[in-house]
DNA sequence: AGACTAGCCGAACACTGTTCGGAGCGCTAG
DNA sequence: CTAGCGCTCCGAACAGTGTTCGGCTAGTCT
């Protein structure tokens, strides 16, 4: 799956129970003076992310507080921080532990379009996986050692079709930002549905009952913004997988004399935003 | 800039002193028992909008507590729940006031595509003036008036070019999600910076750093890379911009047939994530 | 003038992330 | 074998967060 990485998770992860979970304790045993003893275990980093990832897998990334992590620890909140330095990082903790994952890439695909569309699915399924977290990916891309792989793969299949540096660059961001965005955007609303199952019910019917002469386009087309925004959200991510792949391939062969931005088509004109601030 | 909606607003925010600023209250007055007697505007909910807004505006998303927003209008917390059902309609609400800041696209465009970029570019233009609040919005398409109307001026200017329902459905998705992680990207890269202003040296530091066996292409394009994920974001946005409409002009010519899905290209397979769940 | 109603307030509940000083344990130096 | 040291964990607290409840007050209508 991975490569010498995770060597080092697996086996701190590997000693969940130390010693003693058959026999009972002796009663001259000083261990029956200290209340419970509880069973002191070391509490490593990796300890902490897998149990953090539990927390995220089962009841999502609003679920998991540093009291909660530390209650699932049994251990007090102030522990974790000699191992973590806050919330902040352990959430990119999280982040590389699923971009670990993945497979690499491919260095020298037949297809190179194929081998890049078949990583970003195994990225997104990867993060689907984890039920909310991607949303702590947003603005936000983690630089750990894991998902710097995971980019450095993505930026290998572009150059690998010939992509200028320069358009790589920004492509390997756009792709990435849209997997993220589209995982969140489907976690987000499988949450609503479940907390009300009614939700999608009384959305489209919100969009059914706007007034037709206000919002001409809605009302013609509201059975498809219906049918993309919620049900099956696979056809959502493909649809842009394929809007942007469709550029992308063309920008290969055009203009690689372009020197750093838009190497894909030229654009209408060279303007800047109207700063109306 | 805007409409008849900021009427309102200025009115309710344009009545601070009511009366008795000059003179001091007789000593028999009751107004001397209850202490300082606070002024009691009527707090009506645009009120509230506009000082939350001028919070956002001036220090972020995350200085918007309810507190905060409280005392802001010389006001209790608890007073606020009589208008607002809580922080996410406040933040639904917000948004809306920054979509109803855009004018409406033209129906009938001589340029389609032109119209829709200049669409987009002044609805990010809009969100980049309001700091922070891009983040609000972004897995969690808000569905109030003036944000619906916007969704339906673009799917105008989209049908203007031709394009199938259903990949105009998907379409504009698709682009205002771009637009918003743009923003909210940018913003919260100012963000970092104004915390730390040797962010971006020790980001590109760390990246300057990875070691070239194991990351051969962030190395051999680390310039790129740090061009693009920083300063002038407007490259990258408009970068989006021409990989989608690149597409999805395209995409008005060709298949007009297909009936709802990935209407630009024809997908390499019609593969579903292998769930891995 | 009296009753009513809407809206604001004080206080509290149940949380959150994070920090600080103290206490216990294991390991190493003497 | 003991003394010291350092690492780790704990208890408690700080400074916040969103939200709710019941009471009070002010303006309005009859």
């Amino acid at each position: 799956m991975s490569d010498e990485i995770s060597r080092s998770d697996l086996v701190t992860n590997a000693i969940p129970v130390t010693r003693s979970a058959t026999l009972p304790e002796p009663p001259w045993s000083s261990l029956r003076n200290k209340p419970a003893r509880p069973e002191r275990r070391p509490l490593t980093r990796d300890a902490i992310i897998d149990a953090a990832m539990r927390v995220v897998d089962s009841e999502g990334l609003g679920a998991l507080s540093m009291r909660r992590l530390a209650t699932e620890l049994g251990v007090v909140p102030a522990s974790l921080y000699g191992h973590v330095s806050g919330r902040e990082e352990l959430l990119q903790l999280l982040l590389d532990r699923v971009a670990g994952e993945i497979d690499r890439p491919p260095p020298h695909p037949d297809d190179w379009q194929a081998a890049c569309r078949e990583f970003l699915r195994s990225l997104r399924s990867a993060l689907v996986g984890h039920n909310d977290l991607a949303s702590a990916a947003i603005g936000n891309i983690p630089t750990g050692p894991h998902w710097m792989q995971l980019v450095d793969g993505l930026l290998g299949l572009l150059v690998a079709g010939r992509m200028p540096p320069a358009a790589a660059a920004y492509a390997s961001d756009l792709l990435i930002e849209h997997v993220i965005t589209d995982v969140y955007e489907g976690a987000l609303f499988a949450q609503r549905i479940e907390a009300d199952p009614g939700y999608f019910d009384s959305l489209s019917q919100y969009l059914n009952a706007l007034p037709a002469d206000r919002f001409p386009n809605i009302a013609a087309m509201v059975d498809h913004l219906t049918a993309g925004g919620a049900g099956s959200g696979d056809a959502r991510f493909e649809f842009g997988l394929d809007v942007m792949f469709h550029s992308l391939a063309n920008a290969t062969v055009a203009t690689d004399d372009a020197s750093s931005r838009a190497a894909v088509t030229r654009p209408t004109r060279q303007r800047h935003v109207p700063s109306t601030a």
